[in-house]
DNA sequence: CGCTTAAAGGACATACTTATCCTTATTAGA
DNA sequence: TCTAATAAGGATAAGTATGTCCTTTAAGCG
């Protein structure tokens, strides 16, 4: 479903938005315990999000990761997987066909079809900012 | 979602229905331009299929592949992704969490659980054989 | 300025998936 | 019995995802 990558992208930048709520950066090492992901895999990761704009970083000493407040608001888990994953889940076909259609479907596309917009939807209403409101009173864990 | 071995055999088994249906065996040959597969590829995940138990297969001259009428009454789609993928897209938490719990849920758990059930409603529910029927009369398609 | 800290970036390593090739076993039919 | 066809199986290759390591760049601080 989501790649590795995508995962830990998820996970970091709720963890890093309830951080930033607190005004705190933080660095690779913090976020890497913080979700039980590789620190150095981490920290390409969290590269990708700082190109792709979902997240700012400082360098040097005191420096680290965070969100800025504007961004938070509007930040939602579809943008970060498109960003990391592409468009596949979004596209692609469920039984690999060059295209998902409605004219050419393939034997699940009318099943499929309904499921693949509940992803898109359950990715683009996941509000990034709502999910770490849950995290912060505990209803949710990035680790176990 | 699916792995592309996985995909190569829903296909070949919705094709492989049908010929059965019709009394015909099928070579690796025709079954991989049917579903537009790489051939040797396709015979390997057919090796699986009829480990299995789904297929069935004759070797020699006048061999190839066929699915039982029994065998194709009751298979569905949820057999032959478990016995390929195994169960992580049954099983598995969205975001990598070790466990995917209700008392110890990720953050987006509440929902993606009912995303989950409806791809394993969707797969379960999926008999071949009626995959086949609309593939039949020309309302499906396994390559484009 | 020089030292320390931390992100950025590049190169490399490992694992897994996907794909190909060649040999072996089995069967039908001449 | 011999040959051709075909699945089964093993070895290998290619490609992608995942993960590690080391160097470079930037920033704070004494
Ligand atoms: S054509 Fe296969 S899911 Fe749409
Ligand atoms: S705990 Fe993550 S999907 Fe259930």
């Amino acid at each position: 479903m989501l790649s590795k990558a995508c995962e830990y992208c998820i996970k970091a930048v709720v963890f890093l938005a309830q951080r930033s709520k607190e005004g705190k950066l933080s660095i690779v090492k913090e976020i890497a315990q913080a979700i039980d992901s590789p620190e150095a895999f981490t920290a390409k990761v969290l590269q990708q999000l700082v190109k792709g704009g979902f997240i700012s970083s400082v360098k040097g000493v005191k420096g680290g990761f965070f969100i800025e407040e504007k961004t938070l608001q509007h930040l939602n888990l579809l943008q970060i997987v498109t960003a990391i994953d592409g468009r596949g889940l979004i596209d692609n076909c469920m039984l690999g066909l060059n295209q998902c259609s409605e004219v050419n479907p393939c034997p699940v596309h009318h099943l499929y079809k309904g499921i693949k917009a509940d992803i898109v939807q359950l990715l683009n209403c996941s509000l990034v900012n709502d999910l770490t409101i849950e995290f912060s009173q505990k209803l949710s864990v990035l680790k176990n």
